[in-house]
DNA sequence: AAGGTCCATAGGCTGAGGCTATCACCATGA
DNA sequence: TCATGGTGATAGCCTCAGCCTATGGACCTT
């Protein structure tokens, strides 16, 4: 706590602890960190003498973490956390926006956003390698919190924990159904109530979608209807089959809808919808940098959105 | 961010970095930290290499932190703070409450109520010393962000920023004149329009039962009397001169009243009052004992308070 | 000009932390 | 039953990171 005192435990050592917690080995830890496997013990013995708590069970056969061990390896965690962070910082500002990020993105965004922002972005930032990964928000959060992911893009309706972000879009949700379908009326606007007593086709467990599109549902007399889709695509497919109503977010049209199968209502204001936004760790060292990033990212998309999506609307109509 | 990568960088130059930014000199940091100007000037020298970031300017007479070494110099605090938390933690599972915290207090509460709960916590945790320190809510939330002390115990109302905290006790306002005064009406339950068009005597600044209370006042048309006091003492004595009168916390009843100068009222529920806690940096390793020590401060709170409380409203009526 | 202060540099020493080789243990399968 | 292949711990050696002292060069004060 005295910041001059001298730290008993060396980020190598917190690195070796963590690598063992989570390969449940101290081998399999040595080689991922490039070492010896006896450096490793030794580093992590002396770890543990250090903070006088035994980390590791090495009874029987395998290694667990102990219960005290836990708390340990979590806040040493935290320490490698900042610690990457800063080196991050560092390059950042020796070189601003060059190297590497890994982003999260959430599949029904995904395909549609990025097409667009990634060419934008790599021509704002020609030195800068960003890493798409695509997973759904719990798995996002987690990694954004535990340093795996620099940053997400997501909707902010979904729990992101104490994740800091910036929005980039709105993204309202549309009715969509089979041109037979009795709320296929393309020249009026829907209302929430429209789906009263409907089957709505959703989406898979795990997608945030999902969850707004229930909730909605949940506010009028709205059943889910048949199977559950893994993908935007798939509910497109079972919608025009017939199997019932669904929502749709807007950026997902142009593409998902680009041979209007499905007639598409927007909703009387203010409809449902989404704010995309770009979320990372709060107190990250590189909120600036993020920061900067989602202006780029909100110019990309302002620059192609608003004609894409009406051209895609009218043709649909 | 690959949690197995080596560092480039040892929390022993982060260290280092630091006493250099706090201190404003190599030759000062270095004797802080018990080494040589030489060795610590090659740390520097290569933290900044590694991280690509000249930290420090040596131009002309002085060390001066550059624009990027601001950031870097938080963020390696950060760091900082995070391993000291971690090897307390260590102290603390191997040893549950022993060694030293450093726990803070504003000043119109650490008269009254370490008097009470200093004891019962040596005798709940006898291995445990408990550093107490007085100052105002925003110098302990600085000083609990950095690390400089574990905890605080303040008034929730104040602003904590991020901190975490868990409830103490509540701690009602009072209305305290001198016996001529007109509102000195021992019998009855004061309101806060009472105060309509009073002079009411308050601290200094910096004080937040000073912003409480001034607050208090914008409600009604109550203007303030006088002189600042510098304390609740001083208060009392400005009051029961017949300059005004004034605002006081339950707690500092028995000891600030206990020759009952002042006539003190109640107020009409709900009147005003203000929620003592412990506050600590939030995300802490150590919050599951912060939160078992705000139990045993909370259980020494009661045991001795309500009685107290009363018997000294009594004497005051 | 002398002296004092600053930080940087030079060169030497020591131990922290790396390596390989090996041990002790315990499963599993021949 | 015993070899085999897996675990982590131990022993002994070696190298270099990081410490030290001594000194240099730049600047301010006296």
């Amino acid at each position: 706590m005295d910041l001059v005192a001298p730290l008993p435990v060396s980020l190598r050592q917190l690195q070796y602890v963590v690598a063992v917690a989570d390969l449940g080995g101290f081998r399999k830890a040595a080689d991922a960190c490039h070492v010896s496997q006896p450096s490793l013990s030794a580093q992590i013995a002396q770890a543990e003498a250090a903070l006088g708590v035994t980390v590791f069970e090495r009874n029987r056969r395998q290694v667990r973490v102990s219960a005290a061990g836990h708390a340990i390896v979590a806040q040493a965690r935290a320490v490698l956390v900042a610690a990457g962070d800063l080196v991050e910082l560092g390059r950042q500002l020796a070189d601003p926006f060059t190297g590497t990020l890994r982003i999260g993105v959430i599949p029904t965004i995904s395909p549609y956003l990025l097409p667009e922002i990634a060419p934008a972005l790599a021509r704002a930032y020609p030195r800068l390698t960003i890493v798409w990964r695509e997973d759904h928000t719990s798995g996002l959060v987690r990694q954004v919190n535990d340093g795996t992911l620099d940053a997400a893009v997501l909707a902010l309706e979904a729990d992101l924990g104490t994740l800091e972000h910036a929005p980039l879009m709105r993204d309202p949700f549309l009715l969509a159904a089979a041109p037979e379908h009795r709320l296929a009326r393309p020249t009026r606007r829907a209302r929430i109530q429209d789906l009263d007593d409907e089957g709505v086709l959703l989406l898979d467990d795990g997608h945030c979608f999902r969850d707004q599109a229930l909730q909605l549902c949940a506010r009028v007399g709205a059943r889910e209807a048949g199977y559950r889709a893994t993908s935007l695509a798939t509910l497109v497919q079972m919608a025009s089959a017939g199997r019932g109503v669904t929502l749709l977010p807007s950026i997902a049209l142009p593409v998902e809808n680009r041979r209007g199968q499905l007639v598409v209502r927007e909703f009387t204001a203010p409809g449902p919808g989404r704010t995309i936004a770009l979320a990372w760790r709060r107190g990250s060292a590189l909120a600036a940098s993020f920061t900067l990033l989602a202006a780029a990212m909100k110019r990309a998309v302002e620059a192609e959105r608003p004609p894409a999506a009406m051209r895609s609307l009218h043709r649909a109509s």
